[in-house]
DNA sequence: AAACATCTACGATTAATTTCGTAGATGCAA
DNA sequence: TTGCATCTACGAAATTAATCGTAGATGTTT
């Protein structure tokens, strides 16, 4: 399923750190906030720490969406992703593409390709993949 | 600004049409949801068309916020996107390979190279950008 | 001119998402 | 054992986005 923008926030920690408490969960949200430039959503909002039953709650509301499994670890519980991280960025990617560019997926690349930085290594990755591809098109 | 869905449906329509009336835009919406399959955001709603008020609304909003500018024709408005596809695909882009793919650019190109379709035409055109991006990588 | 269609403006409703407060349970420290 | 810290559960407020209904103005048709 198509997780909400701060649902993504979560699974993205999820993903990077395993297994994980609310707590966790929680002090890492607040310290991205701190650091990041680019406010996930709202700038104005930057300043304030997000609540802890706030991220409680999310995650409960993940839970019970099936996005993600727990288990009892003492007191406590243990979070982790219950979808996996490629699986949800083909998802939203499909729908990104199609939203802003038109189901035109190759100048998404050409844009992207622009506006980042790609190290040469990840150019050649890039090649390579275009590569195979020129040899061995999808199937219909 | 950056746009919400419905918002950006729209400019779509006005980047491709050119000027146009809330009439025309609210006609084109409708005839879009019908045909395809990806429901825009919620499948359940493909059915119903939506109200002329609603779009009116919306195109209202956008106005009031300066991404579409208008003039009196005759008894109507006629509205135009203040606002380049470019530059809105850039500001989304951004953002979309931040919260979803950390940043990490060349994981989303190649994730679209391999999930969606690319003609061998478009794909000289990304090898040329690379060849060009190898040669001249972006400074500082 | 009467009936009807179509426009804009705008308030209000609905829906989806995010945020938080409070209560009750449990662990820990003085 | 009393008091504080930390958990979960859960209802509900706050926020944001999307939808629509109604009113009033102005054309159009018959």
């Amino acid at each position: 399923m198509k997780p909400t923008d701060s649902e993504l926030e979560i699974l993205q920690i999820l993903w990077q750190q395993g297994a994980s408490t609310v707590r966790t969960v929680n002090d890492l949200l607040n310290e991205q906030r701190k650091n990041s430039q680019t406010a996930p959503r709202n700038a104005a909002r930057l300043k304030e720490a997000i609540g802890y039953t706030t991220t409680l709650k999310m995650m409960q509301i993940m839970f019970e969406k099936g996005m993600v499994t727990r288990e009892e670890e003492g007191r406590t519980h243990l979070y982790k992703a219950a979808v996996q991280e490629g699986d949800t960025q083909s998802l939203l990617l499909q729908e990104f593409v199609d939203n802003t560019f038109r189901g035109n997926a190759a100048r998404l690349v050409m844009q992207a390709l622009g506006n980042h930085e790609a190290s040469a290594d990840e150019l050649d990755e890039i090649k390579a993949l275009i590569a195979q591809l020129e040899n061995n098109p999808p199937k219909p």
